[in-house]
DNA sequence: ATGTCACTTTACAAGTGA
């Protein structure tokens, strides 16, 4: 008998700028599993006695100063991969998957890419293809979620303004193809499934040029199921308040929490 | 696009990445 999970995945940019939200936020929603990126810092440095306090296994692939992600899950965690073959950037840390209660979840933090032309941008094509390629390995067939910062807004409806958006890096139609070539493997995005044929929900604003208030956002934090996954789908939330200056101690991180709840 | 933030360093300002 499966019970409901939730599992929460955010882009903290910086645990350790992050470490008195991080905790809020698991009190607030009271995650089952957590997918963290850009802890940015190496795994001796991650707060595994506070997250242990809080009532939560970790893991942690990080690395100094950039990239790094980490599970937190309130049940014993078995690390399945760090980082996986043919990563054309295999010294940054980007994904971590693992096994915990009946999921297998992967933390993922795709390439940025900077603008298309840019020389990242290219990488930013072959990290998603490899990606794919090791997604291809995987049992799908079993509850399989990849939940993360992909670096890119699958279609118009994922950006608050798409003509100004078109062909630009994390909008551009090359990323897209790579986020289809995943869904073309089985898995669904289960934020779009869950909010239908409407803008948004975004998930991160831009520090710059006051973005959040605004309302320039953008969906790149996505959370893609396998098919037995997708078919628990209860709801996809996003916790935009946690986006606010005011919403916490210290400042928020440019990206939201998004909120999986699975039946 | 860019009104910021977090990181690093022959560091105390400036470059990088987002």
């Amino acid at each position: 008998m499966l019970g409901r999970v939730n599992v929460v995945t955010w882009n903290v940019n910086s645990i350790r700028q992050r470490l008195p939200r991080l905790i809020a936020m698991l009190e607030r929603h009271d995650p089952d599993v957590v997918c963290l990126q850009e802890t940015k810092l190496t795994d001796d440095a991650f707060p595994f006695d506070e997250l242990r306090d809080a009532g939560y296994h970790s893991t942690s692939y990080g690395q100094r100063a950039y990239n790094g992600v980490a599970v937190a899950s309130k049940q014993p965690i078995e690390t399945i991969a760090r980082g996986f073959p043919g990563d054309p950037v295999p010294d940054e840390a980007r994904l971590l998957a693992v096994r915990t209660g009946d999921l297998m979840v992967a933390s993922v933090y795709a390439v940025n890419g900077k603008s298309v032309g840019d020389a990242a941008y290219e990488v930013k094509l072959a990290w998603f293809d490899a990606l794919r390629s090791w997604v291809s390995t995987l049992d799908r067939s079993i509850q399989v979620l990849l939940a993360g910062d992909f670096n890119v807004a699958p279609d118009d409806r994922d950006v608050h303004d798409p003509e100004r958006w078109r062909g630009k890096n994390l909008a551009s139609e090359p990323e897209r193809d790579r986020i289809r070539a995943l869904e073309a493997l089985g898995l669904i995005d289960l934020g779009r499934e869950a909010a239908g044929d409407t803008t948004g929900p975004f998930t991160f604003w831009d520090y710059r040029a006051g973005a959040f208030h605004r309302g320039w956002g953008l969906r790149i934090d996505l959370v893609l199921g396998s098919a037995p996954l997708a078919s628990r789908l209860g709801s996809v939330e996003v916790d935009r308040e946690e986006r606010k200056p005011t919403a916490g101690e210290g400042k928020p991180s440019d990206h939201a929490p998004v909120i999986l709840r699975l039946r």
